[in-house]
DNA sequence: ACAGTAACCTGTTTGC
DNA sequence: TGCAAACAGGTTACTG
């Protein structure tokens, strides 16, 4: 499900609920997700005052003096603000209980995380290898293209690779590539400087315009008021197998690239 | 170091 | 209609 639009829709939908208040208690009902959720999490943050809530990649960061709650939403999952005594369904397995409110964590395929951490977030496992934020003016195609010489894998993967830029899953991977013209099955190392720039201003592009409409929703996706995004009609390739591509009218060709169904214009990308 | 694959799960869609 | 297979937005551990 989410990639960075979610994720930071997600991230502004639960920030005023959140921030400036204290934690009542972390209601956990399946720990077993990507990773277990930490022991005893409840207790180790009861009492804590939420200092901010930001996002990093695709994970969401809740700051607090003693620690950092670290929540990923893997491929099904989505935060919710319910009231704390609502009765949860089947999915919903960890509760952020902030007063009369909590932020529900539903995830039906469990591949999400939900973490305490204590130590500095900068040397987090999870976060030290990540690279660049595509919104970020790091995020360059002078960066694209030096780590990308030699390299023989496709760009597609490349750019969906979290230690190459952060945040661009399958959805947006596909749109960016045929918003620049660029045959998501070319070498990385063989993408032109030109191409590197015009990727670059696509990525961020279609990841801003996605944000303005709330994210994308394909299936389950919902943001904290479980109301779904709105891009997914804005979606120029992704799942339109066969129609007309909306720049030249050649039909749609799908193909799997490194185990994900990829979508792209042949005459138009190139 | 790099590239490719399998694995973690469940729900929904597709095809016979 | 029923059942099994295929597929789904992410990430990482393993293999060669």
């Amino acid at each position: 499900m989410p990639e960075l639009p979610e994720v930071e829709t997600t991230k502004r939908g639960i920030e005023p609920y959140l921030k400036g208040k204290r934690i009542t208690n972390i209601v956990v009902r399946n720990a077993s997700l990507r990773q277990p959720v930490t022991a005893n999490i409840a207790e180790c943050c009861k009492g804590q005052l939420i200092l901010s809530v930001s996002r990093r990649g695709k994970y969401l960061l809740i700051a607090t003096a003693r620690g950092n709650l670290l929540i990923h939403l893997g491929m099904s999952g989505s935060l919710r603000i319910v009231p704390a005594n609502s009765p949860p369904q089947k999915h919903d397995h960890v509760d952020l209980v902030v007063g009369k409110q909590a932020v529900r964590l539903r995830d039906p395929r469990r591949f999400g995380l939900f973490l305490w951490s204590e130590e500095r977030l900068a040397e987090h496992p999870l976060l030290k290898n990540l690279g660049p934020e595509p919104l970020d003016a790091v995020f360059s195609a002078e960066h694209l293209w030096n780590v990308s010489r030699k390299r023989r894998v496709a760009i597609k993967n490349f750019i969906m690779n979290s230690h190459i830029v952060v945040g661009v899953g399958n959805i947006y991977a596909n749109e960016a590539l045929f918003m620049s013209g660029i045959r998501p099955t070319r070498q990385a190392g063989k993408i032109s400087r030109d191409d590197f720039e015009r990727l670059v201003i696509n990525i961020r592009k279609v990841l801003k315009d996605a944000i303005r409409q709330g994210g994308t929703t394909l299936k389950d996706f919902r943001n904290e008021e479980g109301k779904p995004g709105y891009f997914a009609q804005e979606l120029r390739v992704y799942g339109r197998a066969g129609e007309a591509c909306s720049c030249c009218g050649e039909r749609i060709k799908s193909k799997v690239i490194g185990q994900r169904s990829s979508f792209y214009c042949s005459k138009c990308q190139k």
